[in-house]
DNA sequence: GCCAACGTTGGC
DNA sequence: GCCAACGTTGGC
């Protein structure tokens, strides 16, 4: 099983809206690094949702991969800003796997916080200039997040 | 709103 | 294949 983080900006989708659907295609990636991430997603995959581009910003819960990625629709959708006019029913450019929602913190674990966790320093989300919006995260740092969340 | 960092596009 | 220009991300 791999662990993963992703990233969503609450004001598009949050994880109280994650809750309400309880599953959701995570779609709408354009970036090929994070593409392939998610092509790598298994059933049963653990997956920590993120909120980016709000205060403060922080990892909010965790979503587990209930179905393998798949060709995403939107990418078909003349009439979607995420249409892409290269791809193809025969050879789609962009996937999506599916998310269950599973449980959302008692809080905010502020990236504030984790910054402040020498054994998150080799977390991706913590280099310099890293814009990945998915991602993929150690069983250990996994572990500590859930520790730390337990504490919120 | 600013801006650093990164990714993509397209002319050559 | 290079690289300048442009667009996007995302913390602050």
């Amino acid at each position: 099983m791999h662990h993963w983080l992703v990233k969503t900006e609450p004001d598009s989708y949050s994880i109280d809206d994650l809750a309400r659907d309880k599953v959701t295609s995570w779609d709408h990636v354009r970036n090929y690094q994070a593409r392939n991430y998610l092509r790598q997603m298994a059933l049963g995959d653990q997956v920590m949702i993120y909120h980016s581009s709000v205060v403060p910003p922080g990892v909010v819960g965790l979503a587990s991969v209930s179905r393998a990625a798949y060709p995403e629709a939107a990418q078909f959708d003349r009439s979607s800003r995420y249409f892409d006019p290269v791809a193809t029913k025969e050879n789609p450019r962009w996937f999506s796997p599916d998310l269950k929602f599973q449980q959302r913190f008692g809080g905010v674990l502020e990236l504030q916080a984790l910054k402040g966790h020498k054994e998150l320093q080799e977390m991706v989300l913590l280099k310099r200039g890293s814009r990945l919006s998915v991602q993929p995260i150690s069983v250990e740092e996994f572990k500590i997040i859930c520790r730390l969340a337990s504490k919120l």
